[in-house]
Order: C-alpha cells, then structure tokens, then sequence
DNA sequence: AGCACGCCGACT
DNA sequence: GTCGGCGTGCTC
C-alpha cells in the first residue's frame, strides 16, 4: 500500500515559514492523524522537535521521498488559542467548502505584516567608555558588523531593530552575539497603537427597563449554570439593545472573559463607539477596514496578550485570538454584509456560532427585523428569543401611506412621485422641516413589470423575477429557463410594460423641476467615493444644509436625523423584483429602516412607500410595522420552494475564460450531481445573473436539500471530480446558503 | 526563527 | 594553513 502523506504548517510565527512542509504519516498514526491536529515534528538541520499542524492529507508526495522525514506524534490538547483557532479552520473547510489553506488565511491574522511594525528595539547596556573600548577593539579585528553598530549606539541608546538589519546592515548573528557579550539588549517594545482616541466622557449608565433586566439576568443565569446558548433579540430600534449587550459584557468581563461585538461594516458609527469607549475604557478596540494590515495585527497581538478584553469590528472580529471567549454579540443580525463574497463564503453569524461552542460562550443576535433564518431557528427553539417593545428614546412610529403607482398612472399622474408625496413634500418645504427620498435600487438586473397592472414578469420554476438581457430575452439566472420579452403585458393586455429604470440623479433632476428652489444633497456610490464624503455628506444634512436628501440603501442604515418628518421611498419594486429570493425580506427591512427614519425627534413622522404591487406581503407589513406578519408569509414562500431556512442550497459557481469551456464544465457537474441527489432538487446550470465579469464567464447552479450533510458531501464529490479532470482555464467556487446570488 | 555552509581577512 | 566572524540560504 502506498504511503500518507501529510502537509504541515510549523508553528513559527515568521513570514518566511508561512508555507507547508510535507512529513510522512507513520504507520500508527494512520488512520487517527486528521487534518488540523497538533503534532510535533523534526524540522531543520538539527531534527528539532517542533510543534506543527496539520492542513491536509493526501497519498502524493511533492517533494523529493528520500529526504521528507516522518511526524513525530499527535499533541492532544484543546487550550491553547491557535489549537481553537485551527479547529475553527476545519470546520469553516467542511461547512464552506474551501481549502485548509483558504481557512486559514481568513482566520488567522495577516501575517506578512510583522515586518511592518516589528517594533524590536536594540538598547544600549553599557555606558559611553565601554561601548567605545568595546567599538574599538572590534574595530582592530576588523568586524565591521559589530562595529557600525556600535559606533551608532554611540549616539543613540536605542535603535530600532528593523534599522539595524536593513540599513545599517547587520545580520541577526551579530546582534545575537553582542547580547550574549552583554552589550545591548533586544527589547520588543511593540508600541500597539489603539485606533480609539481616548475620550472618556461621563459615563451614561441608564437604568434598565424591566424587559432589559430580565433579558440580562437570564442570560447569565443560562450561562453559570453552564448552559451556554444563542440569543435572539428582537427590538426595534431605540429600544436599548446596546444597552443589554454592554451589561452582559460586563458580566462577563467581570468573570474574566472576553466578548466580541460583530457589526455590520458601515453601520461603525462614531456614536456607537464612543458609547463601548467611555463604559470599558481602554479595554475595548475597534477592528475595522480603514485599519492597516499591520494595525489589525497589533489589535490581535494585544488580545492575545490580554491587553484588550473587547473588540468591536465587522466580520473578521470574529477570529481575535482571545484566550477565553464569554460572550459574542452579533448585532444587526439580518445584514448581509456578515455574509462573506469571497471564499470561504463563510456566515459570521453561524460562524459566530462555532467560535462559541470552542469557547464555551454563549451568543447574543440582535436585530430590529431579524433575518428569517434567525427567527426560524428561534422558532425551533433552537434559539431563545426576546422581545424589546417598547421605544426607550421617545417618538413614535410614523403614518405610512402606501402609494398605488398604477393608480396614479390611470389617473394619469406620470411622474415618478405619487400626488402623495408631492403634497407632502411641498408641506415640508413650506414648513422647513427635512425629507428623506430613497431609492432601493440594487444590482442592475432590470426586471420587468406592467405599469398599469404591476404584473411581474417570473420564472415558472423558480419564482423569481426574469432579467431582460439585450436580445430581448427574459432569462432566469436559477436555472436558464429563458422566454421572449412580451410587448403587452400577459396579465392585463397593457402596453405599458418596461424595465424600471431610475437613478438618484434623475430623482435630483425632477425634483427640481418641480421645486426649483428645493436645496439637495445625494448620496450614493458615485458621490461617497472617497473615504469621509459619507459622513460628510450626513453631517451637512443634519446641519440643515440641505431640504432634501435622497440616496439609496446607505442612507437608511443608523444615523437619527432629529428634523426628517417625511420619508418617500419611491420604488419599492426595485427591491422586490431583483430575482433572488431574499428579495421580498430584504425589501421588507430596507423599507422598514427607511420608514423609522421619520420622526425620530419630537416632531410627528410621515412615510411614502410607492409601489406597483401595494398588496405584496412585504410591502403591506413594512407599512404596518408588523415583523409577525411578514415572518409568517415569508416563511410559507420559502418552505413551498425550498430556500433557507426551510432547506438548505449549495451555490456552485463556475469561472471560465472561454464560455463553452464554462457552459461544459457546468454541465458536466450539474449532470454528475443529479447521480446522487437523493431526494435532493438540482437548479441549473445557467449563466450567472451577471454572466461575465472581466472577461470572465460565469456560471452556475444550485442543489437544495434539507440535510446540510449530504451537501457536503455532493460539495466533496464534486472536489474530487474537478480533480480528475484537471480543469485548466476554469475554476469553481461553492457557496453554502448563498445570501446574495446575483 | 535558527542553523549550516561557504567566503574572506587575520593571526600562528 | 587554520581560526573565527559574517552573510546567505534552507528547512519537508
């Protein structure tokens, strides 16, 4: 029988050892030896005993047979972080479907970033004279290395180790050997900078409502009696979840663990940080994407350290190395952005999960409209739920009008407000008080709808919206079903059916034909390009700068704007017709969000949503607040055809420089899933919803079973399958209960 | 990171 | 010749 043979990452924490060493697998510990255990192996020269990982395990062997020496043993023990941290990696490996080395790379913190920051300084032991006498007698036996360093601490106490290797040229021997003589001194003073700017405030301790103190308290009594569960907080927003979160913090710091706070990654407003701030002081950072590389780092060597006992960042928070995780909030559960786009498009929410369970943590979701998977598994019971009802901040939830866009067409109303909203914005302007627009645009698959009836045109197989491409065909990019575009609408003979198509700037535009002194600011992709326009763009706004805001998704995310009494949201079809089937929950969140900007101050709030389809669930539950209503529809559409929660989906995607080399490879695939399916359902293969991006094709399809175990292993027979055949200009990418599949 | 190897000047 | 420091490159 042939031998085993194993790929292992030593654990030295240095860039140039960030690579796999292939180790035979001895007899005995064939068979027990997996991927992501401890072991120790002989490295180097000297055979010294190291400890490794194991990353994969394989029968070839890519390096010369005669000199790869053989594993030692298996260490066994779960304490140590990177031990947690490696478990975390093979079981985002199992469940989304990537390589060991992918896993890795996103749990880990970037290493090559030492070198940036390596803040090793060299310091002078030794006063002037023996430093001189010493400078000088190097200097006659002619060791050049040793005496350039010496001259210079001459002047300087210490140096900073990276100065002393690069310029000065000095090798590490050198420096090695003048530490043994006693002369200098390596000190890592690693300065980690905290990204925070200290301001402690005065301390705001509000008192908790009844509803709080019971969430708290039973969440924690959970958690002494050992029973470390997950947590669905359901509040809308003003209702003091950020207050739950930080007392349960300190609980938990109080017991001497540490707690991670996922948010979405925009929603890191200033104000939410500095509340973290001024409660746990220096004891909390901030992980986010303006830090550099080598600032993650440092935040990940001081939790590591202990230095840090909170941190509060997007996604990638989730992989701080603290030693004892008690607590992980997941705030903002239902946003998309915990989904990751690249490989392994792992969930932070379930993710969060797994980190958890390794820890012995229990986790907090909390969210104003909680994604369907959430609240389903509440359901189930596997998650305990709470409800925060009542509004802590004041103000109350606006009147929402639901404006029939095909009735104002029959009423010959032809332009993109609704009488509605240009009363009331006329009355907004007359009366100086703020408005918002926005526009849930999304994508740019152009559905197409009737006008006059708000006939959708879909999928038969997969309701979803069909996409118009430019031959004119409606295609679904499900499963490829595929039909002319229709020149009257099928449902009511109208000739009025069209793609939608309406950006912020046209809005800008009609807007001011109408009101041509009304003052406006937009945001959107084009006008937040750079780094701080955002926020510059909201503080202008809520300084009063402008009358009018409109904007797309981004506006409706955090943010209070006291003196917006009016939101209009001008089509929600746009959300709700994007051919996925997230988009009616989607939809219902964004118009939900938009419709609690208004009226957040004192004064009373109004809200338009304009729409085509004024009875569809998530519009009508959005205009009536009522979560309830919604989960319950919403629910029922995904059980009847299968999507996630009710089911689970396994997205393969398909990357081909040449199309019929792509189309085949999908095809092929697709055929040899459909051997095995089991019970399971096959969609597709078709082109993806943008079928080409950079000159490169893409394709794809979907399987949907209930069992998540046997996707995996369809996922695995396909691994293997790719394998085999060696693909040259194509590559293939899974995604497991894909949350965005345009 | 640590260790060996090969190069080069200095000293017996 | 040999000794010892110094830089380079490799480690399965």
């Amino acid at each position: 029988m042939g031998e085993l043979y194993a790929d292992v990452i030593v654990d030295i924490s240095h860039e140039k050892l960030d690579k796999s060493f292939q180790y035979l697998v001895p007899e005995k510990l064939r068979g027990t030896l997996d991927v992501g255990m401890c072991v120790t192996v002989p490295f180097g020269n000297g055979n010294k005993l190291i400890r490794g990982y194991v990353i994969n395990i394989g029968a070839t062997c890519k390096f010369d047979p005669a000199r790869t020496k053989a594993i030692k043993e298996i260490i066994k023990n779960g304490v140590e972080v990177e031990d947690k941290m490696m478990a975390l990696a093979v079981w985002i490996r199992r469940n989304y479907g990537c390589t060991m080395i992918q896993a890795l790379k996103t749990v880990l913190p970037a290493r090559q970033s030492v070198k940036k920051l390596e803040q090793k300084t060299i310091e002078r032991l030794m006063d002037k004279e023996q430093i001189l006498s010493l400078f000088g007698e190097c200097e006659r036996k002619k060791q050049t290395a040793k005496a350039r360093l010496l001259r210079e601490l001459l002047d300087q106490e210490a140096i900073p180790r990276e100065w002393v290797t690069m310029k000065l040229g000095v090798s590490p021997q050198t420096i090695h050997s003048l530490e043994k003589a006693g002369a200098i001194r390596v000190v890592s003073t690693s300065s980690f900078r905290n990204p925070v700017k200290l301001q402690r405030g005065e301390e705001s301790r509000n008192v908790l409502s009844q509803d709080q103190q019971t969430i708290v308290r039973e969440i924690m009594e959970d958690f002494d009696s050992g029973n470390k569960g997950t947590y669905l907080i359901h509040g809308i927003t003003g209702s003091g979840k950020t207050e739950v979160y930080m007392r349960l913090i300190e609980e938990m710091l109080a017991r001497g663990r540490q707690a991670i706070v996922l948010i979405p990654e925009i929603a890191l407003t200033y104000q939410t940080l500095l509340r973290f701030y001024t409660r746990f002081g220096d004891r909390v950072s901030v992980m986010n994407s303006t830090l550099s590389a080598g600032e993650k780092y440092d935040q990940c060597q001081r939790a590591k350290k202990g230095e840090i006992d909170v941190i509060i960042g997007p996604r990638s928070a989730l992989f701080t190395p603290f030693p004892n995780i008690g607590i992980i909030v997941v705030d903002e559960e239902h946003e998309s952005s915990y989904k990751s786009e690249s490989t392994p498009k792992y969930h932070a929410r379930e993710t969060a999960l797994e980190v958890a369970r390794l820890h012995g943590a229990s986790v907090v979701l909390g969210s104003a409209t909680p994604s369907t998977e959430a609240y389903y598994r509440a359901k189930a019971g596997d998650y305990r739920l709470f409800t925060l009802k009542e509004r802590l901040t004041g103000g109350s939830l606006p009147d929402v009008t639901v404006a029939d866009m095909r009735q104002e067409l029959k009423e010959g109303n032809r332009s993109i407000f609704s009488r509605r909203l240009q009363e009331l914005l006329a009355d907004r302007l007359q009366k100086g008080e703020q408005s918002i627009l926005f526009l849930n645009r999304r994508g740019y698959a152009g559905f197409i709808s009737c006008r006059s009836c708000g006939h959708v045109m879909k999928c038969p197989h997969c309701d979803v919206s069909l996409s118009e491409h430019a031959n004119g065909m409606l295609i679904c990019h499900y499963c490829g079903y595929r039909e002319p575009k229709p020149s009257l609408c099928p449902q009511c003979g109208s000739k009025y059916i069209s793609g939608f198509r309406a950006g912020t700037q046209q809005i800008e535009e009609k807007l001011k034909e109408m009101f041509p002194r009304v003052r406006t600011l937009r945001m959107d992709a084009d006008t937040t390009r750079t780094r701080d326009s955002y926020e510059q763009i909201l503080s202008a706004f809520s300084n009063g700068q402008a009358d009018v805001l409109i904007g797309t998704q981004m506006i409706v995310k955090g943010h209070d704007f006291p003196n917006v009494t009016l939101v209009g949201a001008l089509a929600a079809d746009l959300s709700l017709n994007v051919g996925d089937y997230r988009a009616g929950e989607r939809t219902f969140q964004l118009l939900t969000q938009a419709v609690g900007r208004a009226g957040r101050g004192a004064l009373k709030g109004e809200a338009v949503i304009q729409t085509y389809q004024p009875q569809h669930y998530a519009v009508v539950c959005a205009r009536d607040q009522d979560y309830e209503g919604f989960y319950r529809e919403e629910i029922l559409y995904r059980e009847m055809l299968g999507y996630p929660p009710a089911s689970h989906m396994l997205g393969v995607q398909i990357f081909a420089r040449d199309e019929d080399g792509g189309r085949r490879l999908a095809e092929t695939l697709a055929f040899d899933v459909k051997e095995k399916l089991e019970g399971m359902t096959l969609i597709g293969p078709a082109p993806a919803a943008v079928g080409r991006i950079n000159d490169i094709f893409r394709f794809v399809f979907y399987v949907k079973g209930t069992n998540y175990d046997k996707l995996i292993s369809i996922k695995d027979s396909l691994e293997e399958r790719i394998q085999t055949m060696q693909p040259a200009g194509e590559s293939v990418q899974f995604d497991f209960d894909p949350v965005n599949t345009l």
